[in-house]
DNA sequence: GTGTTTGCAAAGTGTTTGCAATTTA
DNA sequence: TAAATTGCAAACACTTTGCAAACAC
């Protein structure tokens, strides 16, 4: 049994009042494997497991673990915003059919020549999204 | 003077019927430099130019154009689409604070590792975000 | 108690659609 | 004239917002 909520320890390094939706939130991120999500299966998780929140706090929680960098926001599809629990240095494969996507880790994939950043500007992040498509 | 359309050829070649706004568009599009659009931004520029056009058709134009390879489309920003009139490769930089896309040729930056697709799978593009934010 | 968070329903944004009218070949 | 395209307005999907009620500390 685990001595005490690794979610609980989240949300509170993080400095997020542990609410009972954020905490229950935060359960289904982080008790498990590492993750891809977006805001509606999320809700439908939470309600499959008799969880009653909104899905406006839904995306409040996700953006609010986003800034406090438990969360990390991926941008592969124009419509639609996902989430990944892995906030480390790492890659996606994003597959276009199913808008699945799946990590590559960050020494499987390297980005050797990256150019100077405009005058005045710094670099925040490097993304890099490998589209792959049902073999020929 | 230019003998005949740099835009009615493209559409031409591309087999898209050459309608008084979708050869509009490609003028704005494709007789200049090399740029950046979303539909809104295409759409305000159309009248601009006092080319009457309704946004439901540049959205359908852009669709069109991207189908025959005329434009790419690039996703950088989960609630916007935007595109581009350079289809090579090449990758980008993306300035989060107003929204602009600035290009970066494929020699100055490169993906020298990629990573096997996963089984019965090809990999249709790789695409590079270089996301900056004015310096600290 | 006091400030924070929640849920709802309404509003907002970018995009797509159905269909009659128009245009192109 | 037959098929493709357009424009409009309505519909859509996802996301955000305003605010009163509920909650955490």
């Amino acid at each position: 049994m685990r001595p005490y909520s690794h979610a609980l320890d989240k949300l509170r390094t993080a400095g997020l009042r542990p609410t009972r939706q954020r905490l229950a939130l935060a359960k289904l991120l982080f008790e498990g494997e590492d993750r891809h999500i977006t805001a509606e299966s999320l809700h439908g998780e939470a309600l499959d497991n008799n969880i009653r929140v909104s899905l406006a706090t839904v995306y409040n929680a996700l953006h609010q673990f986003t800034e406090c960098g438990l969360l990390r926001e991926i941008v592969v599809d124009a419509s639609r915003s996902y989430f990944d629990t892995n906030t480390t240095e790492h890659h996606h494969f994003f597959y276009e059919h199913n808008g699945k996507l799946i990590d590559i880790p960050s020494e499987r994939m390297l980005v050797c020549e990256v150019p100077d950043p405009p005058e005045g500007m710094s670099i925040r992040r490097v993304d890099v999204v490998v589209r792959v498509q049902e073999a020929a």
